[in-house]
DNA sequence: CAGAAATTGTATGTGTGCATATTAGTAGGC
DNA sequence: GCCTACTAATATGCACACATACAATTTCTG
């Protein structure tokens, strides 16, 4: 078949790569955190008292899979939830200070490991990926 | 956050797309049909009688996953399995008649259904994505 | 202000995705 | 032939991913 050269499964196994690239760096810094884990952290940080469904909608993911999201960052003691006064539908999600310290630890090793993503590629060819890829997503947003 | 600038959240976001395409597609087409399992019929089209452990690393998934998979197309009809003669640990997998026939109309959607992956790229800018995507892509297969 | 429409979070169900452990079977070295 | 190393599937457990449905609210509209 012509499965490889279909963009479709190229961006999986791109997908594929990525994640595995930073489920090895959280693990060899010794955090048990995931990509979405990481992506929710950041929007929480950047609005604290975040609704969920705001969380979901910043980080481009379901409003069912952040609650399960949030829940296992609570267990891990990083992030807080209460019901909301103004609105009693919403929790709003905070950082706890070991929260606010995991990210402030994470957050360089992330950004760090980025070039890694695209193993492969010099800095041209990374910066003319991405802004492709950025296009697509650009697209994808508005239609 | 600079999330949006981050390569593993350009490719998730790809990804995501890619995915849906897929799925509006074989929706409208009236059929039930992940990319997995697309991917999956394809390996058994091209090598009939295949076990599911080369079928996972043709498409580059788990084998775990694969058997799930495979368990879905056989409760469709799509595919059959049994155990292989010359090696007893191991199940031969081939297309049903049915199954080749739904393959045989599902391919040129499929096919056609790549340009519309890469939306709001021109014709050039899709190459030059692709060619990109695939050097990482073996630089990952290669390291 | 009452009823309708929209929204938040949760529940449920299906389908990946992968790590680890287990079972069953094969193959190579002696 | 026998023990060991390897390999194919499966089982288990965790974490997404998302569609759909639902209960509790809030907001919009007349």
């Amino acid at each position: 078949m012509t499965l490889n050269t279909m963009p479709g499964h190229l961006i999986r196994r791109l997908h594929q790569h990525s994640t595995q690239v930073f489920q090895q760096r959280m693990k060899a810094a010794g955090l048990d955190l995931t990509p979405v884990q990481f992506a929710a952290m950041g929007a929480v940080k950047d609005t604290p008292g975040i609704d969920q469904a705001s969380i979901a909608a910043a980080i481009a993911y379901d409003r069912a899979t952040i609650g399960g999201v949030i829940d296992r960052l609570i267990s891990k003691g990083w992030v807080a939830r209460n019901v909301s006064k103004r609105d009693r539908r919403a929790r709003e999600v905070f950082l706890t200070d070991k929260g606010a310290q995991v990210f402030a630890e994470v957050l360089p090793l992330v950004a760090a490991l980025q070039d890694d993503v695209l193993t492969g590629l010099s800095d041209a060819e990374r910066a003319q990926f991405c802004a492709l890829a950025q296009k697509v997503s650009d697209a994808f947003e508005a239609g």
